[in-house]
DNA sequence: GCCTCTGAATTAAATTTATTAATGCAATTG
DNA sequence: CAATTGCATTAATAAATTTAATTCAGAGGC
């Protein structure tokens, strides 16, 4: 045996203007509708909730007025679930979870993240990195509303918003003698020993730039992090090849690194942001969408080099 | 537009289940009561809840996570509402009102309730004084749940419960010649002046004194306030006529009084429980009740001496 | 003290709302 | 490519809510 808001709401009513007959008035409702809903709540509290006096009304209970003070307060709690979901729907307000594709996740998603929660205060925004695998995954689950990834192996549910193209560029030491170069061809480094980015999508790509000029890397080393990747480049072990630029150009032991541009037309990665299709999204989400399309160009990507 | 707390609770089972199956079998309600009910949430707050895999359930939007979180809570909030109704009904707790009609509530009411509250620390008492016209008004209005007063005036749909009979004494200064007898006729005391306690109820009543013994009194002073009739007896300007008997034998200024039975048959006032016919008491209340019974009796009143 | 009035309770009919069983439908699985 | 899974839809039914009309008990006026 339940209550229902509504009968705690024509109870409050009745409380409130001393009288069935008034409150019917005051909130446009049968005197019985009133009267039945205070007696089905009596009986499951089993409370004596009013005093009836005979042709003036009704008064409170002392048990009534506990109650009633109880009751004004979870009809407020619920009004406010309803103007909470209202907000989520129209105002840029509310949690939002991001995802971002590892490698990308600690150039843009500081400067970004950061920079949205000062425009938006209402906003918490959640980051979490993972593989492109996850990412479409959790797109797909809900446990994202929204990932910066790249337009690699999307499925036919998700829809993807280009915003820049990342031309492929050789990571070389500071010290390294093409490292001045203004750019310079794969099969230059032909003989060299390369380090792979060994991710998910990474290797196949990085691959498939040199199967273009039919060149066969002497792979030396392969990591799954792109701070093992720098430092072994920084350090002399051979070159490598990457499209994210951090603005730091030295390792994490303080080595220099150089970016150099390839010679030639190699297909690049477009950063972009990637939603469930059918989803509807909320405010928040929706300013994050148009926030990254504001600040992430090819002019200026937050957190990233120029080449 | 609004939504049920019904409503609100299919959705979190859906929610947590994962799933509207999974949920309906867990509830025991059907599969398409459950998905009207998120639908019609969903139109309400215009969000989208859940995202629905094909053939494999649903997950929850970030939005759906935190209208979750809040619904939980309001279904808390409701069922701790009821509890608190049962706890009001079966045990003993919550709020309760006293009244105490004004010239016993000195004497008697700090150590009832102070006792009863360090008996039930559930219960809240709240004492309110007042003249007997406005106890039994309390009583009907439902402002008060309990009248301790004397049975007079009282009204058909009052039940009154008679605890102790307060025999009339003479109120006299500690100085007084009459004031070492154990016992005192009117007639002795009628060439002198007399004090009279001019409350609605007790002036009637004192002067009915009189009347049995054919003595007129000599009015000297009246007063409303039992202090001022002590000091004003105790300083030697008159003698009254009483019932209750503090403890403390001095006036507020700290002169002497001392009380002397009357010899002969006069009417008592009997001091007891005054409730509303009609109404059904919570526990705290009952207890209350019961507590003054056992504490209050010919043997023992809290706060009043023995003549 | 009689009559009228007020306002809650009751009753019965109408309406709305919730529930169910059956079915449809889209995507996944083997 | 059937078989299965699981949500949405539909239509029939059951239940609850609402209302209008009425009853009833006490209050208040004359």
């Amino acid at each position: 045996m339940k209550f229902t808001l509504k009968q705690l709401s024509y109870f409050v009513a009745a409380g409130e203007a001393g009288s069935i007959l008034k409150a019917a008035e005051k909130i446009h409702v049968s005197q019985p509708s009133i009267s039945n809903a205070i007696t089905h709540l009596e009986d499951i509290f089993e409370l004596q909730l009013f005093i009836r006096h005979h042709a003036q009304g009704m008064s409170l209970t002392t048990a009534g007025n506990q109650i009633m003070a109880q009751s004004k307060r979870l009809l407020q709690d619920a009004s406010e679930l309803k103007s909470f979901a209202g907000k989520l729907s129209d105002q840029i307000f509310g949690s939002i979870n991001i995802g971002c594709f590892t490698p990308l996740a600690p150039i843009v998603t500081p400067e970004l993240c950061h920079g949205f929660m000062q425009s938006f205060p209402g906003v918490d925004v959640n980051v979490s990195e993972d593989n492109q695998a996850e990412l479409l995954s959790s797109l797909k689950k809900g446990s994202i509303d929204l990932a910066l990834t790249y337009d690699l192996q999307l499925d036919s549910d998700i829809s993807f918003t280009p915003l820049v193209e990342l031309k492929p560029y050789a990571l070389l030491a500071e010290d390294h003698p093409l490292s001045n170069k203004k750019a310079v061809k794969l099969m230059e480094l032909a003989e060299e020993k390369f380090i792979l980015l060994d991710l998910p999508l990474s290797d196949a790509y990085f691959m498939s730039l040199f199967s273009l000029d039919n060149v066969k890397p002497i792979i030396h080393a392969r990591t799954k992090h792109i701070d093992v990747q720098r430092g072994l480049v920084a350090n002399g072990y051979g070159y490598s090849l990457a499209n994210v630029r951090p603005l730091n150009k030295r390792s994490l032991d303080g080595s220099g690194l150089s970016y150099v541009p390839l010679l030639g037309e190699y297909p690049s990665l477009t950063l972009g942001i990637a939603v469930l299709e059918k989803i509807r999204k909320t405010m928040a989400v929706d300013s994050f969408n148009t926030y990254c399309i504001e600040q992430i160009s090819s002019n200026h990507i937050p957190g990233m080099a120029t080449l």
